[in-house]
DNA sequence: CTTCTAACA
DNA sequence: TGTTAGGA
């Protein structure tokens, strides 16, 4: 536990130095103002693509003096933003979705939103549409009614509007659980234990969000608000961090997994001896 | 000479 | 996205 958190502390840190070194150069050229070439120039994108983004708007439109066009270093970094987007495979529609739900607010749900939208490079978990029938037969009819209505709460599955088919969000998920319910445990248990897992989850990720944020705020000296100018950069280390925040959850899984089962082996153990020894006395 | 818009490829 | 035309 300890050493999977000092991991991410550092990582933390790490991405907190590149920033500063992105700020340091944007220090040098703080209150800079750009004309559409020189930003054309800086960035190596074009003037054509510049008023091009202004109009898919995701970039802001520069201020004007007389009939030109000022871009300032806000103009810059969120231009490098959408170039470093657009060059990982984004279009422009996505980056404007992002770009936006970054505006209404820090909410992990619009990031998380935006990002099974479009690029789904993360789940290759495409969800399968069957019907209700056989989703009971997979389970071997051993679902309790109860548990519909819980699993369309946690989501797992999603009703049709004819009502006679699902779709699973996840096949994986449900194959999975439908081995543990042939073995004997009630699917109504496996529900409440992914509703656990999820609260839990959640709140994990909700931390991470903020130590982002603080780490990213606190290279601006006061503790006060998010400058709303750099929600884009913010955005993008979350972004980066979700591999990171997975591997981690998969580590910490494995050796809670190992140490509980140590434990339940090493108590039957004790149990078996005890038994034992009480045989030898008999 | 630079910048902008519109239109077409 | 590149290019061009025409105007401020």
């Amino acid at each position: 536990m300890q050493d999977t958190k000092n991991a991410m502390l550092n990582l933390m840190a790490q991405f907190g130095n590149k920033m500063k070194d992105d700020d340091k150069e944007n220090l040098q050229q703080d209150d800079r103002e750009y004309s559409i070439d020189e930003l054309a120039r800086v960035t190596g994108i074009t003037s054509r693509n510049i008023r091009a983004y202004q109009e898919k708007g995701v970039l802001p439109p520069p201020q004007l003096r007389g009939r030109k066009g000022i871009y300032s270093n806000a103009h810059y970094s969120r231009l490098r933003l959408i170039s470093d987007l657009l060059e990982r495979g984004y279009t422009l529609s996505t980056i404007s979705d992002l770009l936006n739900a970054l505006e209404e607010g820090m909410d992990l749900r619009a990031f998380v939103g935006v990002e099974s939208a479009l690029t789904s490079p993360w789940t290759d978990e495409t969800p399968v549409l069957m019907s209700i029938k056989e989703l009971f037969e997979m389970f071997d009819n051993k679902i309790e009614e109860e548990s519909i209505g819980k699993a369309l709460e946690l989501d797992l599955v999603r009703l049709e509007d004819d009502l006679e088919h699902v779709q699973v969000q996840s096949m994986r998920t449900m194959k999975a659980g439908a081995e543990l319910v042939a073995t004997g445990i009630p699917f109504n248990d496996l529900l409440d234990i992914i509703r656990m897992l999820r609260g839990n989850v959640e709140r994990v990720a909700g931390e991470l969000v903020k130590l982002v944020s603080t780490h990213v705020l606190s290279d601006y000296e006061g503790d006060s608000l998010p400058p709303s100018e750099d929600l884009p950069k913010i955005a993008d280390l979350i972004w980066r961090l979700r591999p990171l925040a997975e591997m981690a959850v998969h580590a910490e899984l494995a050796r809670a997994m190992e140490k509980a089962a140590n434990h339940f082996l090493g108590d039957r153990l004790e149990a078996i001896i005890q038994h034992m020894e009480e045989d030898k006395s008999s």
